[in-house]
DNA sequence: TGATTTAATTCGTACGTTCGATTGAATTGA
DNA sequence: TCAATTCAATCGAACGTACGAATTAAATCA
């Protein structure tokens, strides 16, 4: 059973580290606002970097386990066919966004978890790697079977840009987000996965350029306008 | 005639600020690595922050500026219609990316612009909004009379999920560029350009929802999918 | 049960380092 | 000569970390 300081340590930190960024909180700020001695952080994790380590594993690991059961749960109720490529995006993205505006740990957090992708020296980089390595793994290969008229490459390419606009909503969000929620309307939160789900599935679906030039040498290359 | 002194400054500390971050680099990693002395970033600059002020500053502004001239370049020639979508997005993407990698400035500059977005106390990010007041302006009502048939919240949403995509790529997107390298093709940043525009182009276009729900009660709101 | 030992946790304090900033003298070039 | 610039040296503050004493909780024994 955890001890209350060590909870209550991860909980201000995960609320400062994502409002002031990593770099930008001691652990003389996390100890003295979480009301435990300064000695706290390192008895109990050993040091800040072990605390930050934490402090993302303690969320990212059930939102990943989730994502990964929405996708059995997918892959299994339209067998034999392939899921929707849209269904797939919604699952992809739903669960952060829903983490999102969580009454007590939702805004907190996403901002933090969108810091993973900026912030942070090698170390942090490559738990990260580490702790979405599945989640990646399993969703290429769900989105390869698809959407197989796409080349690999260009799928690449493009989930990764379907990631940036989920990132950048997770961190820049409340900003949009309180210029609608003053026109009145109620579950933002749904409405905002189905707007990026929409605007990620067109972009999946994008139409490939029609003149897939073979030629190799690298010389004018404009395509549509130049 | 600025010295030499400043701009070995200037480039050594967005040379630096672009791989370890703001807060990840000291006025003195700066000068030792600039070979200057220490005191030179107060003597030119008159603090760190206005250092970094100054290290945005010079490169954005250019490249707002010829994102602006671009603009007025295509609604001059498309007059009197109005431009279409497509190449509103390739203007608003492209500079950045094609900066993206150019020799000597490129890569660095670039991962550092995507910095601004998560970095950052308030007085860079004010910085910023004023930075990109104008481009923020100008493209927001060229893209409202390119797709007049968008509700406005909807196309706010659009632009911001594919300045995500674009910033998202400037960060990380070395990363997938090395896969793509190795295939052997040409020009990977105009491909890249013409990937990101036609993926942000056809989210754009994507078909609102169908059952726009005139309620305004915010009670079950889902759409198309239980 | 009550006393005593053992472990787990909290606490106060201090160390060594690095940070951005400052100062005043030395150097340079017109 | 004189203003602009560079230099070495130093400041106080904040940082992460370490360590031993104090406190609390658990376990053991009488």
């Amino acid at each position: 059973m955890p001890s209350d300081t060590r909870d209550q340590i991860l909980d201000t930190a995960e609320r400062l580290f994502a409002e002031f960024g990593i770099d930008g909180v001691s652990i003389r700020t996390i100890t003295a606002e979480a009301g435990v001695n300064l000695a706290a952080i390192h008895y109990h994790f050993g040091s800040k970097e072990a605390l930050v380590r934490e402090v993302f594993v303690r969320r990212i690991g059930p939102l990943n386990r989730e994502r990964l059961r929405l996708l059995d749960d997918l892959l299994e109720r339209s067998r034999p066919q392939q899921p929707k490529l849209e269904e797939l995006v919604r699952i992809l993205v739903g669960p952060p966004l829903r983490l999102w505006l969580q009454a007590g740990k939702g805004e907190t957090f996403t901002r933090l978890c969108g810091r993973i992708y900026s912030e942070s020296s090698g170390q942090l980089q490559s738990m990260c790697v580490d702790l979405f390595q599945e989640v990646v793994r399993r969703f290429s290969a769900a989105f390869e079977q698809a959407a197989p008229e796409l080349p690999k490459t260009e799928l690449m390419w493009r989930m990764h840009f379907v990631i940036g606009a989920m990132v950048h909503t997770l961190m820049q969000g409340g900003f949009v987000h309180q210029l609608g929620a003053q026109t009145g309307e109620g579950n933002e939160v749904e409405a905002n996965i189905e707007r990026l789900t929409r605007f990620a599935t067109a972009g999946l679906r994008a139409p490939l350029p029609q003149t897939e030039v073979p030629e190799m040498a690298g010389k004018g290359k404009r395509v549509a306008l130049g």
